[in-house]
DNA sequence: ATTATCTATAGATCTATAGATAATGC
DNA sequence: ATTATCTATAGATCTATAGATAATGC
C-alpha cells in the first residue's frame, strides 16, 4: 500500500477530514504522545506539513478529534440502555464502527493532554446521562463512578490486556457490572455508620 | 535548592536507591514517557549518565521501580480490609508515604510499557487477594471487576481531575463504592436470562 | 492567480555511549 | 588501583516553519 489515497481532486476540506480521520485512529490506538504528526500524515496519504497548515499545531489537532467526536453514542442510545450499550462497545472494539471516545479517553492518560479541559467535558455527557437513572440526592456521584467502572474496564481490558477481564465473555462481564450498577444507582439504605 | 544531596560519601548503593527513589516519584507522578531519564537525575542529584551505568535503560529502570513497589500495602493488609484501604489511599494522596503502585499502574497508561508483562502482574496480586472474598465461581472475574472499578476511580479523580469524583468526599466515594463491591463479590441469583 | 501540497530544514528534544575526572580503599 | 561520577557528544527522534512546486479555477 504505497499510496492509500484514491485518485481524487485536490480538496482542502476532504484533506481536513482524512488527517481528522486518521488522527482519531491513531490517537484512538496509541494514545497523544506515542502518536506523531508524521504517522498521521502518513496514514492519511498526505505530507505532514498539512498538518500545521489546517490546525496550526498537534494539540490544535487532538482538540478537534476530542470535540468532533460528536457524542453520537451519547445522543443516539435511550438512557436506560447507555451504560450496555457502552460497555459493551468497550469491550468489543472492531465490530463496525464505533463511537471510540472512551478509548481516546483511555489512551491519552498520564500525558499532557490528560488533564485538559476537553477531556473533562468529555466525561460530563454521560455522566448526566446517567444521573438520570437515579433520584438519590447524589446521582451526579453515583453516575460518575460508574463512568469510572467503565474506563476502569476498558483500561483493564484493552490498554493494560490483563486477564481474567481482557479474555472474559463480554456478556459475563455485562451481567456482572450492570447488576451491581443496578445496587449502586439505587438509593442506599441509610447505614448508620458514619 | 542547587544540590539536594546531603553530604555524603560516594556509595553505588545509595546512588541506586537514589535513583529508584526518584524515578518512582517521577513515573508515579507524570507516567512513563513523560519522564525522562535527565529529569529523574536530577531529581535524585547526579549525572543522566549513571542511570545507564546503574540500570542500562530506561525501561529496565521502570520494570526496577514496578517490581520493587514490593505489594506492602497488599501483604500488609487482611484481606477484607485491602479494597477500602486501597480506594482510601487512591482517594487521599500525599497522606504520608503510601503504596503508590496503582498510581504508577495509571499514569504509565498509554505508553509503550502499558501493555508489559511486569504491569500485568501487577495488578495479579491484588486480583487474587480479593478473590479470597467470595465463593462465586467466577470470583477471579468479579475481583478483577473491582480492581477495574478502583484504576477507574483513580483515573477520574487523580489524572483526569474531573468531578464530581475528583472533588468527593472520601468518605461518600467509600461508601457508595464498597456497597456496590459487596453485592458483586456475592453470588448472584441465576438471572435467567442469556 | 490562487492555493493545495511538498521539500528541506531549523531547533529542540531524548536516550544512550565513550571516555575523562576525581574520590575512595588498599 | 579501583570505581563512582561527570563531560561531551552521537544519533535518532519530534514539532514546527519557510518557501518552492504544482494543480486548480477564473
Amino acid at each position: 500500500m504505497t499510496d492509500d489515497r484514491p485518485e481524487r481532486r485536490r480538496d482542502a476540506e476532504a484533506t481536513r477530514r482524512a488527517l481528522i480521520d486518521a488522527a482519531t485512529a491513531l490517537f484512538t490506538e496509541r494514545g497523544y504522545e506515542r502518536t506523531t504528526v508524521r504517522d498521521i500524515a502518513a496514514r492519511a496519504g498526505f505530507n505532514q506539513a498539512l498538518l500545521f497548515r489546517y490546525f496550526g499545531s498537534k494539540k490544535a489537532l487532538f482538540s478537534e478529534v476530542v470535540a468532533r467526536q460528536g457524542w453520537q453514542q451519547v445522543r443516539d442510545t435511550p438512557p436506560e440502555r447507555l451504560l450496555e450499550v457502552a460497555l459493551r462497545g468497550l469491550l468489543a472494539p472492531g465490530d463496525g464502527p464505533r463511537d471510540r471516545t472512551l478509548e481516546v479517553y483511555l489512551r491519552s492518560t498520564g500525558t499532557g493532554e490528560a488533564r485538559s479541559e476537553t477531556r473533562r467535558l468529555l466525561g460530563r455527557e454521560y455522566t448526566s446521562v446517567l444521573a438520570t437513572l437515579t433520584d438519590a440526592d447524589d446521582a451526579e456521584l453515583r453516575s460518575d463512578l460508574i463512568l469510572a467502572w467503565l474506563l476502569g474496564i476498558g483500561l483493564t481490558r484493552t490498554v493494560i490486556g490483563k486477564d481474567p477481564i481482557a479474555s472474559a465473555d463480554p456478556d459475563d462481564i455485562c451481567r456482572l457490572m450492570l447488576h451491581a450498577s443496578r445496587t449502586l444507582l439505587e438509593k442506599l439504605p441509610d447505614d448508620g455508620s458514619a
